[in-house]
DNA sequence: ATTATGCGAAACCATTTGGTTTCATATCGC
DNA sequence: GCGATATGAAACCAAATGGTTTCGCATAAT
């Protein structure tokens, strides 16, 4: 179903924040361009080139309802940046994992995999 | 003193692909620029912009030994990126279980979408 | 002391980005 | 049919972005 290469990904579009705002408009609402871009301090031609640069990176859907069209959030690329994001999440625990054996100050933690990267905490 | 207000956030400096790649070298090691640079396809200044781009984000942390800068991985601004991510979760929690499975079984790496520009290393 | 190395700042450049205004087209209401 | 409304495409523009080369300055090595 991969059809044509999109041109903006996933990360480049939330890049922006009035991307991201448009996102969290259309998360549960599904709203016609003009609708939408009242609410923001641009023109609606510029809003609508949000759309599609949101729409190319799979994240927004419009259908044509009569004159107007409708978009909707579509969350599946967001499943790669949750991917992307996965990976990292080891680096952050680790200093976390500092954090909470400090704070417990409890006896349980066996192993001190504790790196030479100098305690932010 | 406060430090001055960044002018990069975390999601404009993981836009680049070039920059997620950075994130992804200097997550478990700590390296100086040249190192760094030999395996990007541009000039040592210019990886240098970059991880500038991503320190001014909170994302790399520096410390100079000696003539050389050596960076690191700093991953606590991811922890951002995942809450405006959580906020979405429950949107394709509900259509999009099996995707969500396929990709969780494929989910020991980072590095799977990274297409830098003309250079595979 | 002199040379070589590592790094970032500066000046510069081309392309992309985010916005505008204008225009063409499709559809709705009368 | 005709005017009003909704939208996207096009042309245009200023600023940001991602790259380059050149330069100056610390620090290391000889």
């Amino acid at each position: 179903m991969r059809a044509a290469k999109p041109q903006y990904d996933v990360f480049q579009a939330i890049a922006d924040p009035t991307r991201r705002e448009l996102l969290k408009l259309l998360a549960d609402r599904e709203l016609p361009v003009t609708a939408i871009s009242v609410r923001f301090p641009m023109s609606r031609t510029a809003v609508s080139k949000h759309l599609r640069v949101l729409s190319e990176a799979g994240l927004v859907k419009g259908r044509k309802s009569g004159r107007e069209m409708r978009y909707r959030l579509e969350p599946e690329p967001l499943l790669e940046l949750k991917r992307w994001l996965a990976y990292y999440e080891r680096f952050w625990a680790n200093k976390l994992a500092a954090l909470q054996r400090y704070v417990e100050t409890k006896d349980d933690a066996a192993g001190g995999e504790e790196e030479q990267s100098g305690a932010n905490f």
